[in-house]
DNA sequence: AAGTATACCAACCGCGAGCGC
DNA sequence: GGCGCTCGCGGTTGGTATACT
């Protein structure tokens, strides 16, 4: 049924290379922001939404894409683990890589992965990380145990934990260092 | 070679938060 | 405080590629 009202068209679906050459163009040129005003200026038919997706996860530079190494799996796993599915946290803990590819990338593979360890240890929880999931990021953080009963082990700031200003994001060695400690919270 | 199943990934949708008026 | 708009996030869908029968 076709709608030959004033409201104006949207494009829909896959984008095209001349599409992603003027998008790339405004962004330039007006910056990140104000998706609706760079969709406009960019003379897409497109809404801001669809404008800043594409700019994300496609276009914007430094962009890793395909091939997840086992050290990003291992991380993604206990990110994931610890936060349950906040995928743009996650993502902003592997430099190069966008939440939709983590989630992806988690729908696809790891989840399936994870169902068999639970299987084969009954290790793999990711009860923890939901929980986690659910409070405020303002909240320090108290795992919670099977059982509903506070761990008193492990506190933090999960503001503090993701301020990665001062930090060189290739090094994993946070996560190992804090993993090590909670481990035997999160995976008992 | 053809048909079907499965995997992968880009894109869309709905919702909630934040902000300005 | 209420409203409308925009942005960002997570869940879901749909198209395409690849594997399998």
């Amino acid at each position: 049924m076709e709608n030959k009202s004033t409201k104006k068209e949207i494009n829909r679906g896959a984008w095209t290379a001349e599409e992603d050459e003027k998008l790339a163009e405004a962004i330039q040129i007006h910056g990140p922001k104000k998706w609706t005003a760079i969709a406009a200026k960019a003379g897409l038919q497109r809404c801001g939404k669809s404008c800043r997706l594409r700019w994300l996860n496609y276009l914007r530079p430094n962009i890793k894409r395909g091939n997840i190494s086992d050290q990003e799996e291992d991380l993604i796993i206990r990110l994931h683990k610890l936060l349950g599915n906040r995928w743009s946290l996650i993502a902003g803990r592997l430099p190069g890589r966008t939440d939709n590819e983590i989630k992806n990338y988690w729908n696809s593979h790891l989840s399936k992965k994870k169902e068999i360890m639970e299987k084969q240890t009954g290790h793999y929880s990711t009860r923890e990380g939901s929980k986690l999931a659910e409070m405020k990021e303002e909240d320090h953080i108290t795992p919670i145990d099977e059982h509903g009963v506070e761990c008193s082990k492990v506190i933090f700031n999960v503001d503090e934990f993701f301020d990665f200003s001062n930090e060189d994001p290739t090094t994993l060695d946070w996560v190992n260092r804090y993993l090590a400690d909670t481990d035997s919270v999160f995976l008992s």
